[in-house]
DNA sequence: CGGCTAAGCGGACCGCGGTCCGCTTCTATT
DNA sequence: AATAGAAGCGGACCGCGGTCCGCTTAGCCG
């Protein structure tokens, strides 16, 4: 978009890359809740500032480390097999990128939930990634209205704290998913 | 429930309200932001520690500060004036129900942000009060299905990250208004 | 009314996220 | 190779949420 926004210094590219590798490996070692700021940057070998500076807040730099994740889950969504990737028809696509999200949700809940809030362009990229894409596969299905905000609506159920809640109402995963696909049939029509 | 959980001591009582009464004021005073446990504490002349062993958290705090406005809500949902209170059909008690959610959601976004993930009972209780209610519509409205989730649905996209996320994204109030009650209606069918 | 006990109190203390600013290091230029 | 200036660095520092524990006090019983 912009020209030319920053000639990034040599150093500085490297020290990036080594808290992120610090931050990928404590958490997955610790846990997401267990690894401070302060942590990543000893183990990174770097002071706390520098860390603060490449990614603005905690919520950021966990947000770039989700971002390895979700750029994989991205791409098997755009090219993968069916029927999450393209090949299937619409609605089975459109079922399978639900169930897709729940489960990458679940699974990486305590990192997502650590990283929301950034706002800081990765993320919020990532979640109109999803809504992008479900907008695509409303339009192939011929439905009519908003499109936008049928996606948002679709999606909110999925949502990290949404699903939680449900969980610790006792509420099997099954039974999200079929609640969700009973939605998409209702809103396709 | 239980028979006798707590005969609660009579100083504790008094603190419990001049505590509730300073975080309210100082909350409309100055922005829940900028509102600190200390502070509330010292306004209301008690120590730290007492905050904290009536109310658990932060969160909790708001969550009790947050009790007041919406236990009124409820009043008026249960017990007020149609098309929100009981009176008018199911279908505009619904789409009512839902913008007066989205407008309160609105409103209160800080207060409410700051309460949430609480999970101390009372925020638990406002939550499920409202999937009670759209289960119960959705009765009377003949939708037959997963009622439950089918609830936990509709209420989704109405909630306070949801629709700060589309404001920010330059999505008038009015718009997703209306794309709630066309998601409701294609739920209802 | 005096004394006993547990509930309640409060402020010193801790850890972490986030900021700031003086010092260091990279790189472009000649 | 020397140099200037900016980009980057890092750790001391701050404020706040949350904990802890020795002291106080309300409430009851004789």
């Amino acid at each position: 978009m912009a020209g030319e926004p920053a000639p990034e210094r040599a150093d500085a590219a490297r020290n990036r890359e080594a808290i992120l590798a610090a931050a990928l490996q404590l958490v997955q070692a610790r846990g997401v809740d267990c690894v401070t700021m302060e942590t990543v940057a000893s183990e990174a070998g770097v002071g706390k500032g520098t860390v603060f500076r490449r990614f603005e807040t905690r919520e950021g730099l966990m947000a770039a480390v989700l971002n390895e994740s979700e750029t994989a889950w991205q791409a098997s969504v755009i090219s993968g097999p069916p029927p999450l990737g393209p090949g299937a028809p619409p609605l089975e696509r459109l079922l399978a990128f639900g169930h897709s999200r729940l489960r990458t949700n679940v699974t990486h809940a305590a990192l997502i939930k650590a990283a929301t809030g950034s706002s800081s362009a990765r993320s919020r990229a990532a979640a109109s990634f999803a809504v992008m894409h479900v907008r695509h596969l409303l339009g192939e299905l011929g439905v009519s209205g908003d499109l936008l905000l049928l996606s948002i609506a679709l999606l909110a159920p999925l949502d990290v704290v949404v699903v939680e809640q449900q969980r610790a109402d006792d509420i099997s995963l099954e039974r999200i998913e079929a609640g969700w696909d009973d939605l998409v049939r209702r809103v396709v029509g």
